[in-house]
DNA sequence: CTCGGTGAGCTAATGACGTTAGCTTTTGAG
DNA sequence: CTCAAAAGCTAACGTCATTAGCTCACCGAG
């Protein structure tokens, strides 16, 4: 009785995954994962050094979803329309997979096993915004103000802040309409 | 041995703010308020009838202090300079006590708790804005921008999301300018 | 001043969880 | 075919939150 599981640190990590979508952050704990997984809870000590080190994995897969998602949105796409297509694609992803999103890193580039993912994601937001020919501090900003705007706004809506849904769609519209003014105004 | 120490729900979250300040979310521990507050564990059931209640009860001082801190700010001013001290005052408030930001609510409408705390604190957020005589919906899309400008911000310096704090103070005048512009152009 | 009841504290116990130690058994490389 | 490493297991511990039930300090009524 022992070795007929397979298990691996990739399926740990979909496990861990489905529990976080299904429960929340609270419900993703080591003993839920070794029930989904058909193993007992110390076993999963084989594929992972500790919980804190899983929520890590399942960070990374979230950026890494995050990046491949929005490298499709903006693919062969440039200026406004490129930065409308990642806003959306931004929102879109925090509605999909709003507990995932609650658990993606701040500060990627702060973590080993984060960084070079943190890193890629930070470039599809710069891509977007290479039409506009902003160079050396400009482009910092204007990458961080794009960042601000989509996780402002997705993260209060993701969480309710917004009170009534209603209008939701036009506030971000205009959001994204005064980055683009904004953008244009100072080239 | 009893009754020497006359705790109150107050105090004891008072207690629990402290931990939060200096132990992050996951120190603000029933075990650890109780050693702080000189009581058993079971004996703070007497004040607070569960951990979850707690954590109510610290994101509701948490809003309130917010609420304070930003009407002091904008007292006596209107316009954009009312929106520049609002702004200034939120990214400083949360700067000054992160860990106490992050476990503010997002959605106190939605708790019994903290619904009144949470209209006042809108309140003031749109007590900033009366200068531009926006009316109806605009004045509710004008005030979730300006949410979504501050959160955004506040939140992803507080947690190092920026990676170097190099011309940070720059990005958000930029922030606040673009804001600005936009509610001039519209009015 | 006393006496009784309420309420604020206590100890003991339970169950969930993360983590470690030490074992057994399967598996696959040579 | 052998055997060592890999991957599983059980047992045990410490930390939590929470519940049950006890005790004693305090306050108000007489």
């Amino acid at each position: 009785m022992a070795v007929r599981i397979r298990l691996t640190t990739a399926k740990v990590v979909d496990a861990a995954l489905e529990l976080l979508d299904e429960h929340g952050a609270e419900g993703l704990t080591l003993a839920a994962v070794a029930a989904r997984t058909g193993v007992a809870t110390p076993s999963l000590y084989k594929h992972v050094a500790s919980l804190g080190e899983l929520r890590g994995h399942v960070g990374l897969r979230v950026l890494e979803q995050m990046t491949d998602r929005f490298t499709d949105a903006i693919l062969g796409l440039s200026g406004d329309e490129a930065v409308r297509a990642l806003m959306h694609a931004y929102r879109a992803y925090v509605a999909q997979y709003p507990k995932r999103y609650s658990v993606a890193p701040m500060d990627p580039l702060h973590d080993d096993l984060q960084r070079a993912a943190g890193a890629k994601l930070m470039e599809v937001l710069y891509a977007a915004l290479r039409g506009y020919g902003l160079e050396g501090s400009e482009a910092v900003h204007a990458t961080r103000r794009l960042r601000v705007l989509a996780h402002g706004f997705a993260s209060i809506e993701s969480s309710g802040g917004f009170g009534l849904p209603e209008g939701l769609d036009e506030t971000y519209d205009q959001l994204i309409r005064m980055y683009l003014d904004d953008l244009r105004g100072k080239s």
